[in-house]
DNA sequence: GCGACAG
DNA sequence: ATCTTGTCGC
């Protein structure tokens, strides 16, 4: 699969939230897309020790949760983790590892948020963008937002509001576990987002493609 | 200035 | 996210 965007990305801190306000401009919020059949699910792993990381893309079919391809890379981290500016830090390495796939996906699920960011431009908005292609996030803990508790059965949500605006969906995928902060990242509204994450979290708290991803990202970071 | 803060 | 020893349980 191939970009139809790129920038720079040696920017520092006040370059980059340059570059998110005027990408954010371009972001989609509602559904607009053909079909979604495969899903890619995509993680990095890191080690302090010498900032090598690796990052792992799990395509799924949407239906049966099969696994249809993977693909992992190892790179070094050139980014440091700043709250807000993540994607800068993840991202590289991830679509390194996107562009190893022969499938071309139909949905970018991402281990963090969408428009649920401070300048409606986090991880999952970034990289839909820069292929094109719908994608959403799922955050296991929040970023910024209010919102009030959410019922404990899975399926139970509650909208996540910052600055008057809806920007997400504090969702409880499993009963009386802890929920996740879901959004969506781009050509995906809110509504689908939700129901996609639920779909993809017939088990377990975390979608599949998030569980998955993470456990072969780690595993090649292992290997080196 | 203080507190919050995806992974 | 990662670091980090032993320890509990299947
Ligand atoms: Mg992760």
């Amino acid at each position: 699969m191939n970009r139809v965007l790129d920038h720079k990305w040696d920017l520092d801190k006040k370059e980059v939230i340059a570059l998110q306000k005027t990408l954010a401009g371009g972001v989609i919020r509602e559904d607009s897309f053909e079909r979604l059949k495969y899903i890619v699910g995509v993680d990095v792993a890191y080690r302090n020790r010498d900032d090598i990381v690796s990052a792992a893309a799990v395509v799924l079919d949407v239906d049966t949760l099969d696994i249809i391809e993977t693909k992992t890379i190892n790179d070094i981290a050139k980014f440091p983790y700043i709250p807000g500016l993540f994607s800068l830090r993840e991202l590289p390495p991830i679509i390194n590892a996107l562009e190893q796939l022969t499938i071309t996906p139909d949905l970018l699920v991402c281990d963090g948020n969408g428009i649920a960011h401070p300048r409606r431009f986090g991880i999952a908005c970034h990289l839909g963008i820069l292929f094109d292609i719908p994608a959403i996030g799922c955050a296991k803990t929040r970023l910024t937002g209010e919102h009030s508790q959410v019922g404990p059965i899975r399926g139970d949500f509650v909208p996540l509001i910052d600055r008057d605006e809806v920007i997400g969906s504090v969702l409880r995928t499993q009963n009386e576990i802890d929920p996740v902060y879901v959004s969506p990242g781009h050509r995906v509204s809110l509504e689908t987002t939700r129901k996609l994450i639920l779909k993809l979290s017939p088990r377990y708290r975390l979608p599949e493609t998030t569980r998955l991803s993470d456990r072969y990202a780690r595993r090649a970071l292992a290997e080196i």
